[in-house]
DNA sequence: CCCGTTCCTGTGAATCCGCTGAGAATGAGT
DNA sequence: ACTCATTCTCAGCGGATTCACAGGAACGGG
């Protein structure tokens, strides 16, 4: 598997997703279980503070909206269980004024309604990595390597033999996902499922579009890394 | 991590607050927490009292209105346990200023509420380094340096290249927030959070704003360190 | 070699995002 | 009270970005 990160003892992080909406927790749960992290899910606040206690989690994955009590409320008990425990916040776009301030003050973060699967991993694994107390990274860093192309998750820069490039917002996020899984053959359906937001409902062809713009920023004038596996999917892998 | 403050023993740094509002204590505690201390927290003067007997914290941050006892009252108290310690008082606005005065005549220091946490944290740790005797910086001084660009956080002087930048309050934050996380995107959530007061429910387009300031003072003429990510926030570093 | 399928990419439109000027509101100093 | 500095709102501009569409290229099976 990919680099992989465990906690102090050896197994594997664990995961607590909170979500009253089970499609969404199930979507959730399915994508941080393809990260080989331990994941538990709750349907509501006190759930979330059981599960806590007992399963102690090295991250919370938490919407801001929940039926029983507030975000700011099973926050509170959350850490009163776990003081440590960095928290990715998942809110509404609307609502992104007024109740996220202070949710990332102590190094927390969040991502609004509706996400990529890839941002909601890339989020957590940066918490995770941060928050040093509870896991540990192994082997891991915010540098993604294959063959001469670098891509630093912290800076969001890119470099091609040294060489920087600038990529919008979208190709990072699909250069990313091809780098976290390089030798591999990803599909346009897993790519979209990944890397565009779970409601995206346009033409599968963006998936080529953005692969056409990635190709012409990184492989132009150079031994080519992403490859078309027709009828499969595409992968990266260093030139050769 | 960045620049780690440790105690003499070796151990994190140990802060105690003591507020009465549960959620400002929760915030506060975060941003701490977050800065690699050892934290904890009392509602009350008492609670306080027995705290500081048993935690034995380097630096305490003490709001002045209580429920139980007055301000100076708790303050008498915690230097009958831990005479040297340094404290940092919260106080509201329209407090009257001599009292203030009188209350931090030995080396303490205060902040106004509401107050950004970037300052909590930032007088926090000048007052923690500058009680030697409790606790030790490591790898730590008052100077932040990115490429020609420096900032000295107990002169509040910035400086590029040699020749001194003024800059407002706000800006001055700001910068000092970027710099104390050089080469890493900051989104503008994150920069509001931090540098703005928890209380503010202005236009996020404010961080823009103060970006833009700094950018004409710091940026103009030279080769330019703050960098926008379009979609994700700014990143500071030096040329290139 | 032919043909259907799959993939690539130019064009252009709609939208989003960030930058900045102008000026109101607030506060501090004299 | 007056002035100046500072903070912040608002609105418009302009470029960046995303995406649909469609024609053409490449591929591979027969």
């Amino acid at each position: 598997m990919r680099n992989q990160m465990l906690r102090p003892g050896g197994g594997p992080v664990r995961v607590l997703v909170v979500d009253d909406e089970a499609p969404l927790a199930e979507l959730l749960s399915m994508a941080l279980r393809y990260e080989g992290w331990d994941v538990r899910s709750a349907g509501d606040g006190a759930g979330a503070v059981r599960c806590a206690r007992e399963f102690r989690p090295d991250a919370v994955v938490l919407d801001v909206m929940l039926p029983d009590m507030d975000g700011l409320a099973v926050l509170g008990r959350l850490r009163g269980e776990l003081p440590d425990v960095p928290v990715l916040f998942l809110t509404a776009r609307d609502a992104v004024e007024d109740r996220i301030a202070g949710l990332t003050a102590g190094g927390d973060d969040y991502v609004t309604k509706p996400f990529s699967l890839e941002e909601v991993v890339a989020r957590l694994r940066g918490l995770i990595r941060r928050s040093g107390t509870a896991a540990v990274a192994v082997r891991d860093d915010s540098l993604l390597v294959v063959g001469d192309l670098t891509l630093d998750e912290d800076s969001h820069e890119v470099a091609r033999g040294g060489e920087g490039i600038h990529l919008t917002a979208t190709e990072f996020e699909l250069l990313r996902f091809l780098m976290r899984n390089p030798r591999r053959v990803l599909s346009k359906a897993q790519i979209l499922d990944r890397v565009w937001s779970y409601d995206f409902g346009g033409q599968a062809n963006v998936v080529e579009l953005y692969i056409s713009y990635l190709r012409r920023k990184i492989d132009t004038g150079r031994p080519p890394m992403i490859h078309t596996r027709r009828g499969a999917g595409y992968l990266i892998k260093p030139g050769g």
